[in-house]
DNA sequence: CTGTTAGCGCATTCAT
DNA sequence: ATGAATGCGCTAACAG
């Protein structure tokens, strides 16, 4: 018969009134940062909220505050490892921030990505923090964004848009690459290939334009997608053009890992025949077979600036934050494109 | 001079002043749910709100509802390819809801893990999917979930809290397993070996559990994470207990994969030489080198299954639902282990 | 069909 | 140092 009712959750009168003082009394103890008060009461109140499990209702706070203590972020897709590990990221850094970080993801879609900022302004986040889903036709949605709340363009600037831009130096890292295969890597034997993402994306288009620049225009180059199936394509096209040996450059480690999957499925290997070079540093790369030389983006530093965005931003209006932040990123060597003198070495070489 | 002055967003009096009428008609016209008033009215509101750029509060309307049109989903960590696919499939899956999916991430923190669920109840969820960080240590804080709010585990089952589970069917993905080893593989010659995961959580012990009781509880089996780096330490250890030939069994994809790198690394030939097997069924297993076998779980399947039940709870009280639902996996091959007949005739084997 | 009124839970004046 | 009163923005009763 005791049937566990789900009572009422108590509010702060309830604590109020069992501890027989005011709510004004019980909002200082429970949430009033330290304010002055005497002990006494203040222990009466904090035992009167243990008895009655009291929890605060962060959405009468919010309202009252006019801020919820809480960040929003959207990606595009979870099932790209970057930018998962981009969202595991920034949650690690928030989390002795005392804001929460709260994600959305828009499936590629741009009404979802907009019904999610729409959500995210509705429920009063302190900044926004998006991946755009797409360079240009996401620029109305981060507008109307910014011009309610903080926002963050992250990986991926979006022109044209008042929002500010954290990411990472695209140019320095193809520079980075670059300098491996003219140090590691005899082009006559093994020329370069460029197998690019998504040019609906600043960092597809600036890997490209990165590639371009140091290695030369006249290089061969094939565009996609940022995603497995078009490493793997690609792979068979390159392939079928008739190269037998190169050095492959993905504008991702998706791309790479395909290119990786493809061309030792065809019975390629893996420096010898073809080096494999990628882009992000996500955890698998270095899980791979071979392991993946790629540029390993930033991903803490780039949190740090998200933090220290969002930190100035509700402290004031904006101090001496630049509007757009890039940053470098570092090579790492593995494998599947190692030092000149390791070719052979590696013990994977039968 | 004009500098874009922030200018406070428009709330529902502003439009109701605009357009000549009370906020009531104001919040009838715009949330109302399609309820009977003159076309003419609605329309000089639709356009007030229009004019003014407004943009309901979610926090006064969640407030007033006692419901915030979201769901709260926590993780334990978004690097884990299988939880992001989980959360993915998920939100995809709400989409269509007009419930918004929120997420966060515990980062396999037990403190942090409890904050998570604090803040969303604090934000008034209309329910809340989680995976827990530890099978035993979680449970109070679902149990304190539990009692405000619609609480669902999600894929690993947490004994003695009164949630709600929706997850795989782990015995009967090792009997699928058991089947294909049965009809596919010579034991003799490539003995079978089980490298586990986390014993930790429900999945990890299921998948133990069935492995002995279809292979027999007689082989051999190695326990540690679930995690890539443990994949590899498990091929070290396989080879250096003097094994040349096997067929080993990961509890996840992310330590197949890892055992999958390390023995090719080490010079060993899959499936030639050891087949391996994998569970899960993330992306990159089909695009590892080879393409992991493995047991796909069924994400979109679970995440029906949740939708249904906070569909169903927030209508009513509980209806006929269960309190548990497993649902079955199948089995995909791939070249890691594939059918008898076809090892070496795959292209990669050279 | 529309307007008036009240109150969701909280933090903050302003008095005392 | 504490309490009474106010209102954040919205929706749901209730009147008309």
């Amino acid at each position: 018969m005791s049937q566990a009712r789900p009572r009422r959750p108590a509010t702060m009168s309830d604590v109020a009134r069992r501890a027989g003082v005011s709510t004004a009394t019980v909002s200082r103890a429970l949430s009033g940062g330290g304010r002055p008060m005497s002990p006494d009461l203040r222990s009466r109140v904090e035992q009167a909220a243990q008895e009655l499990g009291y929890q605060v209702n962060l959405v009468g706070r919010t309202l009252r505050r006019r801020s919820s203590s809480a960040v929003g972020m959207i990606v595009p897709d979870l099932d790209n490892p970057f930018f998962s590990s981009l969202a595991q990221a920034l949650s690690r850094r928030f989390e002795s921030s005392g804001i929460d970080l709260l994600l959305f993801s828009a499936d590629r879609d741009l009404a979802i990505e907009r019904r999610g900022v729409q959500s995210f302004l509705g429920r009063q986040v302190d900044a926004l923090v998006i991946i755009a889903s797409h360079e240009r036709d996401s620029a109305e949605t981060i507008d109307v964004a910014s011009r309610s709340v903080l926002t963050i363009e992250l990986d991926r600037r979006v022109p044209s848009t008042s929002a500010r831009f954290v990411g990472c130096d695209n140019g320095h890292g193809m520079r980075l690459i670059f300098e491996h295969v003219t140090r590691d890597v005899d082009t006559t034997l093994q020329p370069v290939v460029f197998v690019g993402g998504d040019m609906d994306s600043s960092s597809g288009r600036e890997r490209l334009t990165g590639f371009k620049r140091w290695f030369g225009s006249g290089r061969p180059t094939l565009l996609g997608s940022f995603d497995v199936g078009w490493g793997q394509r690609a792979a068979d096209q390159i392939l079928s053009d008739g190269m037998t040996t190169g050095t492959v450059v993905g504008a991702a480690d998706v791309i790479a890992l395909g290119l990786l999957s493809r061309l030792q499925t065809r019975g390629l290997r893996v420096p010898e025949d073809f080096r494999v070079i990628g882009f992000d540093g996500i955890g698998v790369s270095y899980l791979a077979h071979p392991t993946l030389t790629t540029v390993r983006q930033p991903v803490e530093e780039m949190s740090q600036e998200i933090l220290d965005l969002v930190l100035a931003g509700s402290a004031d209006g904006s101090p001496g934050h630049a509007r757009t932040r890039t940053i470098r990123p570092a090579l790492v060597l593995g494998e599947s494109s190692p030092q000149r003198d390791d070719i052979g070495r590696s013990t994977h070489a039968r």
